[in-house]
DNA sequence: CCCGAATGAGACATCAGTGTCTCGCAAGGT
DNA sequence: ACCTTGCGAGACACTGATGTCTCATTCGGG
């Protein structure tokens, strides 16, 4: 009888990744439940934005201690925690265009913690020598980010299979798609 | 004292693409004008947002005819329209997001021949290989989208200074994180 | 089996945004 | 100098979404 609230929000997370402006409504019943039970659990449409934020940041956590991101080359891990995150990816690439989180006067904090792990990975990885030094850690957290919300779409849409998101976000953020020579 | 209907559209395509849900009266003071004269150019916000989709394809083709793409090496053409696309880089990040423009009866058919163009592209890259045959041209594609929009935001928040925007979009699409050995 | 807690459905007030209209005013052409 | 045209400001009604409330129902524990 009780709501799923975890069920709920994954629900919420699968709709607004595809229609970002879904009512309280639609949320209520793609979720299948009322929309007056919606509002018991969520006060209002902000709290339901900010639960989805918890729940990204949290999954996106979650990945990265999974990703083991010290264990092995700077490049095992970048596959690792592109391969843990797949499963949260929409729900991300809807938080990052929920730029409304990001004007208020305070940001969830979790972002800055989660902005500072992978770009420090990415930094380990010039200092060993496997990633450019060009490219900043900044610039390269960002178009993970970005790679990984035009992935979750790509996917969407169905212009790019499912099966393959992991290898072509990979492979592009790693390799670029020039063709090497000992290729 | 007549309004400047290409500068009204410029305001309104820098504003929506910080904050999307701007209102029409916040699209109108951000122009300078009034709202009444908005609507008197723009018969709604729908109507608003399809001339910026108008407007973004029309700059989009014209920085495709700009690269001439054609000519010369693929990454030579690639790198003449990253350079190009640019300045419009802000406008077709928020027409990416906008979903609502997607899910109608009738799609802009631009943004088919636009794909087209530049999915050409990617596959005369490889067919000359220059470029990877395992990453499709299809999310080669949307790749470079994805790169555009992620670009003008991070250079929005300040995250990526505007002076790199280029070389840190060519420099990641092209060659990817990973070091070389001849670098 | 019974009772309490939680839900679904619906009614309701409220509010923000929209779209339309009018009126006074300023600009620019003739 | 006149007069047409377009603009700004404000008033207004309308719509869609929101948030709150009530009430009957149902589930599940004791």
């Amino acid at each position: 009888m009780t709501v799923d609230r975890e069920q709920v929000l994954r629900t919420a997370a699968a709709l607004l990744s595809r229609k970002a402006t879904a009512t309280m409504d639609e949320v209520a019943r793609a979720a299948g439940i009322g929309r007056a039970t919606l509002h018991r659990h969520f006060a209002g449409r902000d709290a339901l934005v900010k639960a989805l934020e918890v729940l990204g940041i949290r999954e996106f956590e979650a990945a990265l201690d999974a990703a083991r991101l010290d264990e092995g080359s700077a490049e095992e891990g970048l596959r690792r925690l592109i391969a843990e995150i797949e499963p949260a990816a929409g729900l991300l690439a809807f938080l990052v265009t929920e730029n409304q989180l990001f004007e208020g006067a305070h940001v969830n904090e979790g972002w800055g913690r989660l902005d500072a792990r992978v770009s420090a990975h990415f930094r380990r990885g010039q200092q060993q020598g496997e990633f450019r030094i060009d490219l900043t850690p900044a610039w390269l957290t960002e178009a993970l980010y970005g790679l990984i919300g035009t992935g979750a779409w790509a996917v969407q849409d169905g212009r790019v299979a499912a099966k393959d998101f992991q290898y072509m976000i990979v492979e592009l953020l790693l390799g670029g798609a020039r063709r090497n020579v000992e290729q």
